[in-house]
DNA sequence: CGGTGAATTATTCATCTGTATAACAAGACG
DNA sequence: CGTCTTGTTATACAGATGAATAATTCACCG
């Protein structure tokens, strides 16, 4: 007697850990961590609840692997804009800058991503652990690349320059994402060229003058 | 025959709506939404859960009414600093930006918070129309701010350079208060001052100079 | 002092949450 | 074409959650 079991396919482990992790990033994006219930993405990831934990021993290492997945996305994509630019450093600073203020890095589903990461980090060290490494990365990345502009600068102002750079990206990232018709198309990276060369004395826009 | 029936002290309305908003606030910062339970936020008011519906229609209401207390907190402590300021507008703006960057608004429980509500703006029309409001009034103190300043700027520059100043300031803000200690006392002021300074072409660490 | 209305508590309910375990069937291997 | 491993489903469970209702007791007013 042939019982009405829902039919299925075996898929690799990757291939499920990977469906499980988008699932939930998308549910945490569009709804807040709330909305991540262990049936919610096993629904959306097209399976049943319980093979999750097939995958992950608890919820709590799913969302860990999850906000590993979203960290990465993050520098990905403020690296890719790197790969394209050409050896000149301050070429190589304005697409850096250009790239981290528009999509898919403006985003008003990544903003809710990071908002709902954000007070998980709370209560585990082992979040609060990848959240670190994740910001300081990024960061680095801001100063190396101030670093090899021309002029001379100490490393404490170095320090200092990237810390006011990365602070108008990110807030500038926050504002447009916040506000996705709050402002002109490339109204953003405008701005945020202009704060840069404010800062750095230089100009972003128009390297040649 | 007495049972042993909780005793409890009337209070007035406003009084018992004031505890239970305060008390939904401090929950959502120390452990985001998820730790806001009606059952939690009842507990820490002194209260039973029931008499929350009897304030609060519903749960969705009393957070509508936290997240307006909280908005109201932030243009309170952003104009608190302008009553202290004298009359030049270089100042005014230094003592804006200076009180933006250290305690209590730059303060842990405080990102918390404001990231545990940025995610319930999805979905509530009503909680988006509150955070429009209070992020224009905001940026609109800081752009008057920059309007009086001396020399004369277009309007949209002026927009411009609000827009630039505050993501400055969010920034770093950001920054402080998910690293409480990465940064030195009164680094974080610093770097703001000379940020905003430079966007602004103008020196508000030393107005004399 | 007694009664009366309303603030507050106590209890109940249906639903959802994460987790655990047992039953099944898909696909590889012989 | 059988059978065995294990990926996958189905079911169950204890606890939490928001909401609703009934039962009490506080405090004011006469």
């Amino acid at each position: 007697m042939p019982t009405d079991r829902r039919p299925y396919r075996r898929e690799t482990e990757e291939a499920r850990r990977e469906a499980l992790i988008e699932a939930a990033l998308d549910l945490v994006a569009s709804g807040g961590p709330q909305a991540a219930t262990v049936r919610a993405i096993a629904e959306r990831a097209g399976v049943t609840p319980g093979l999750i934990r097939h995958y992950f021993a608890t919820k709590e290492e799913l969302t860990r692997a999850a906000y590993r997945r979203f960290m990465q996305m993050l520098t990905e994509d403020s690296t890719a804009a790197l790969r394209d630019a050409g050896p000149a450093p301050t070429a190589r600073l304005a697409a850096f800058v250009a790239a981290s203020l528009c999509p898919p890095v403006v985003d008003p589903l990544r903003l809710g991503l990071w908002a709902g990461f954000l007070n998980s980090l709370r209560g585990d060290p082992e979040m609060r652990q990848i959240h670190e490494q994740g910001y300081r990365a990024y960061r680095d990345i801001l100063e190396g690349l101030i670093a090899a502009l021309p002029g001379t600068r100490s490393a404490d102002q170095c320090r200092r320059d990237a810390i006011a750079c990365n602070a108008v990206i990110d807030g500038l990232w926050l504002e447009g994402s916040a506000l996705p018709q709050g402002f002109a198309f490339g109204e953003l990276q405008g701005i945020g060229l202009s704060a840069v060369s404010a800062i750095l004395n230089l100009n972003l826009k128009d390297p040649s003058a």
